[in-house]
RNA sequence: AGAGAGGUGUCCGAGUGGUUGAAGGAGCACGCCUGGAAAGUGUGUAUGCGGGAAACUGCAUCGAGGGUUCGAAUCCCUUCCUCUCUGCCA
């Protein structure tokens, strides 16, 4: 959620950052500096009146204990009209209170000064690449046929006993899982990320922490009877962790790390994107998440950004950087880059980790703070990146080392995995 | 799931309608005392929003939301959470 404040002396910063995010509804910004005005003058005065209900509330209490109880009684009706007066005031406050806030939360976030303007995927600019695309015979396969060959995952058991979109994972398919998260969650605790383990339900204020309400509504399972929302990322729970709370200067970077599988309605996906195990409705994720002092936020995020690359690079994957242009950056990033990597056999780049900073447009929402040096409160940043998200990268290990005798897995895994590759059957 | 008890500041804890934003204690910060430390001692020590150059000041907040009242931490309703017992159960 952006700051009323903040607009307010930057109107045409706010509608150019607005505009880079094709958020071309600037009369919003100029309503929202009226409807602000129109608060705070209704605020100075209903908070007047109060403070005089409250003086002479004292002072019957006073005539009271004295035993006036006619000077008393002519008082309470003094305090009649005025609270008459209020109640009219107070309910006008609170309308335009309620409006203020549901339109000030359809603003997204303002992207930072480097972010260029854009609107569609193909604008995203490619920042780094590296690792090799592996050279592979015609007749290799994508990975939905390797996983059927390999009885490693099964998505016909998986409708049966759910729905399209939800894996079965089986056997050697299981263990792989199992072995990445492992090794993800090693290589991040490593790092100094604490790891977590938080709940896979959400309530409403939690989901609206993050921004996923009332944002993204319709992308969350929803347990209704209960009112929680299944989780579509662990940044959800974990974040929210230090929500509330004034955080001390010397705890920053506060850095955590949490496996969780991710639950994703995908409504209105469709076509080759949804191929295999492209794109699902259930996913294993492991998750990194920084709350950092905001003067340190852009560096946190380029080593966040290096951590996550080194993993891919030894995970021997052929990979590249993508700083997303202002179009296709989510409702609640300042800066937002996309890692993907290159699955050979089905020729396509797929999204595997999306590391973004958001500056305090999360920590605004969930009053996550800390004290400067001046005693004053301030918000801190909050940061997200996914190291990794399994499907895609279990899609590109198995299409990129397809061989004559089985796949072959990347050193690192060999421990993990409890073999170095994977044999046919 | 049923019955009961309870949720107060960083923590413990008092407070059942009227200078209570909240006693007392601990902790913490600064000062005094000390060769240094401990002990002792003095002062200070919540958050949000608004006004003011500042001193300071107004409103709100005693789990959350609503109500009664001139006035609510205190009374009533709703809701969430914690604990104890019973039930059920991995």
């Amino acid at each position: 959620m952006l700051q009323i404040n903040y607009i307010k002396q930057n109107v045409s910063a706010v509608k150019e950052g607005l505009a880079l995010k094709n958020f071309i509804n600037f009369s919003l910004v100029d309503e929202l500096i009226a409807l602000d005005e129109e608060i705070r003058k209704l605020k100075s005065n209903t908070e007047n009146l109060q403070a005089s209900i409250n003086i002479t509330s004292k002072e019957i209490g006073a005539l009271m204990a004295k035993g006036n109880a006619e000077e008393a009684t002519a008082k309470r009706n003094d305090v009649a009209t005025l609270k008459e007066d209020l109640g009219i005031k107070k309910n006008a406050l609170q309308k335009i209170e309620e409006d203020f806030t549901n339109k000030i939360l359809l603003l997204p976030n303002l992207p930072h000064s480097s972010v260029l303007p854009g609107k569609t995927p193909e604008e995203n600019v490619t920042v780094l690449s590296g690792g090799t695309i592996p050279e592979l015979p015609e007749n290799a396969k994508p990975h939905w046929d390797l996983i059927k060959e390999y009885d490693l995952v099964n998505f016909e058991v998986g409708a049966k006993l759910t729905g399209s979109g939800f894996p079965v994972y089986k056997g050697r398919g299981a263990k792989l899982q199992r072995a990445l998260i492992q090794y993800f969650l090693d290589y991040n605790t490593a790092a100094g990320y604490t790891e977590y383990m938080p709940p896979l339900m959400v309530n409403e204020q939690t989901a609206y922490g993050t921004g996923q309400l009332p944002d993204k509504e319709g992308q969350m399972y929803h347990v209704t009877e209960d009112k929680l929302y299944l989780i579509p990322t662990a940044e959800v729970p974990v974040t929210n962790i230090y929500s509330n709370e004034i955080v001390k200067e010397n705890d920053m970077p506060i850095k955590m790390t949490a496996y969780t599988p991710c639950f994703r309605r995908e409504a209105g996906s469709f076509g080759s994107d949804v191929r295999g195990l492209n794109r699902v409705h259930q996913f294993d994720k492991v998750e990194i998440i920084q709350l950092v002092h905001p003067d340190k936020s852009y560096e946190v995020l380029e080593e966040m950004a290096n951590h996550i690359e080194r993993l891919l690079q030894f995970l021997e994957l052929p990979y590249r950087l993508l700083k997303l242009c202002g179009g296709d950056m989510s409702f609640a990033s300042a800066l937002t880059y996309d890692f993907e990597v290159f699955s050979a056999a089905q020729k396509k780049w797929l999204e595997v980790s999306s590391v973004s900073n958001f500056e305090t447009f999360q920590t605004n929402r969930m009053k996550i703070r800390y004290k400067d040096e001046d005693g004053k409160t301030q918000l801190l940043h909050s940061l997200n990146g996914s190291s990794l998200a399994l499907p895609r990268i279990v899609a590109a290990l198995l299409e990129n080392n397809q061989q004559e005798d089985g796949i072959h897995l990347p050193k690192t895994l060999h421990q993990y995995f409890g073999a170095a590759k994977i044999e046919k059957v």
